[in-house]
DNA sequence: GCATCCAACGTAAGCGGTTACGTAGGTAAC
DNA sequence: GTTACCTACGTAACCGCTTACGTTGGATGC
């Protein structure tokens, strides 16, 4: 409690200059042992703990890396357990850390206090870790013209000609979706699929197509111009996606949505068509949310390895802060296929990584 | 990027001081509506976000808590999604910290490396939240010397005359385990109920045998001297304790578990004893892990509220360090009966609070 | 018309470390 | 016995803010 004492208590007392005492705390050299004893007792008898904000201030740099996440489930999942997406998330980079000798600070942005939060959170890291969904572009922007940036499972998607955007980490949206589609094709045996899209101009919802389309190519099916359909990345856009497509009379042998919200919509708007799954019509997510398996069908999805991905932000996020000036990088990781009921498979699991490309 | 500039730049493109600056940017008084708009906007025409470092060291607080936490399932859960126990404790604090303009800086303790994490995190955050089972007791007591400190979910054994432990703030470890208790004996028709107590000196474990006392002092039975059996907090620990229960010949008709792994444990004993759950016995536990809804049969337990303990621990922390000087305080919150197959109970969850008191 | 008061600033002394640079004393080389 | 060099420190100039205190100029009171 008494956080009174400094360093130049700490010093008086051993007998030493602020320097050695520095140099001690620090673990450096240009000491010797018994000096080092001397000053570390004092240290632990005063119960001093050099202030990070001193040390940030004149070593410019404080050791701190920032994670910004949105605050998904705000209210409504009294029930439901949160999707612990984020926080795997938030575990993977205190790993990457503190294995570093770092420390992580989140911050949820709601939408309201956003962008307030965000430059807030900005001056007390030497680099932010940002989160898909967490703010709006501009803010990204804006932030990472102040601070190193990572984005996490997300990209700009203004790439002008001499933009240079924020490093990047991000799962193979592109692989896991063309696995999927291939095991719907090779091993169920369908041959009319349809593409249930994000929002329009979602990097995630684009690369998911494209993966879907090689696929299609790949089995010598014809390749869609366009998805099926869109809507928002929620329950309720797959949910209205589906009845729309239903209402077209299309009816697909399975459809591929774009992540596991719009899935379990279209679970929904199936059932209510009266349509059976998998037995009438395969349906398939993306990244593999806590409720996938809770959902009746359990959800056949595409799980993105999310610890990982915290970790491998933050140590590009920390490289990046060591050497600024080096060109901008992005890095992929595999995905994971899990098969469940709603594809017809019985299996728990069939895992296979996708694959890894640099950006 | 370019994390150059400075307030004394900013105070120059501005045509005002430094000390203008400063008040406009914190929101402060003393300047006027024309001055503020020219201040900003130089502000962020030059992307400038003021220095956290240079911030907390004039004005000797950095608007961080910092949070540790056990790093528990370091291994072995790539099957098992992680106890979101700590992850809602997490969440928890953030949203507090944040409402009130803090941030929240996390940090796992590995056995390892735990004391000089937490060291070096006292130094840069203005308090310390300190979850059970983080650090040793002597850390804890050495920590709350250089920074305020709330204790979450544990207590300090020692309680010398003169000692004053930090704050403290956990769940109704009494009444939740006298409620359950008393739901066997009134619902259930239990009258011969044994306790399966966690490591000794533990005060979770003492408290809930407690309110397993009370509950059956309550109902005008036998109250035992000590617990039926005692194992550590872990599966392998409840598992060996009901084998040794069992060899004893001793045949009860409940098991009140000090806590779900010890549940978990409990009924893999059973089962290898050929005794059914809950036909030939009940089993309870406590805390409800993520586990316990999935074991079968599904385990009834007590709820802690980790979102709110979170919460609530963080908003003490911030009391605690505006006011320095008053009397320790601990807060306890209530807990929630969740009654599954394990105890008979077909129904979701009976839910109902079990206490409230100072302490 | 003059004292009073207040809003709107400016001045400058820290806050508690880090670190470039300087120095003393001892050792090795020749 | 010099010179050169290295180890083990000390000196002091920052790092980029906050804030107590001082100042100014116009409005107000009488």
């Amino acid at each position: 409690m008494a956080d009174r004492s400094t360093i130049y208590e700490v010093a008086r007392r051993s007998g030493v200059s602020t320097a050695t005492v520095s140099r001690v705390m620090a673990d450096g050299t240009g000491f010797s042992a018994a000096t080092r004893e001397r000053v570390k007792a004092t240290a632990a008898e005063l119960s001093w703990v050099p202030s990070g904000s001193a040390r940030g201030l004149a070593a410019r740099r404080t050791g701190i890396v920032g994670l910004i996440f949105p605050d998904l489930g705000q209210s409504g999942d009294a029930e439901e357990e949160s999707p612990l997406y984020v926080d795997q998330v938030i575990r993977g980079a205190e790993r990457a850390a503190t294995s570093a000798g770092d420390a992580v600070l989140i911050a949820a942005t709601s939408t309201a206090s956003g962008r307030d939060l965000a430059f807030s959170v900005a001056g007390k890291v030497d680099g932010l870790v940002i989160l898909a969904r967490s703010l709006p572009d501009d803010d990204i922007v804006a932030l990472s013209r102040s601070v190193p940036v990572v984005l996490l499972a997300t990209n700009l998607a203004r790439s002008g000609p001499d933009f240079v955007g924020p490093d990047f980490v991000g799962a193979d949206n592109r692989g896991g979706s063309r696995a999927m589609t291939a095991h719907l094709i090779a091993v169920h045996g369908h041959t009319d699929l349809a593409f249930l899209a994000g929002p329009a101009g979602s990097p995630d919802s684009e690369e998911r197509f494209a993966g879907f389309c090689a696929a299609l190519r790949d089995a010598g099916l014809p390749e869609p111009a366009a998805p099926a359909a869109t809507g928002s990345f929620t329950e309720a856009g797959g949910e209205q996606a589906v009845r729309e497509l239903i209402a077209t009379g299309r009816r697909p042998g399975a459809i591929v949505c774009g992540n596991d919200e719009m899935a379990l919509g279209a679970l929904t708007a199936l059932r209510a068509a009266e349509l059976r799954v998998p037995a009438d019509v395969a349906v398939t997510g993306f990244d593999d949310i806590a409720a996938a398996r809770r959902a009746r069908p359990a959800l056949s999805t595409v799980r993105q390895p999310m610890r990982e991905l915290g970790e491998c932000s933050v140590r590009l996020l920390l490289s990046r802060i060591a050497a600024a000036d080096t060109a901008r990088k992005s890095v992929v990781l595999p995905t994971e296929l899990v098969t469940r009921r709603s594809c017809s498979c019985a299996s728990r699991a069939v895992s296979g990584p996708s694959g890894r490309s640099p950006g």
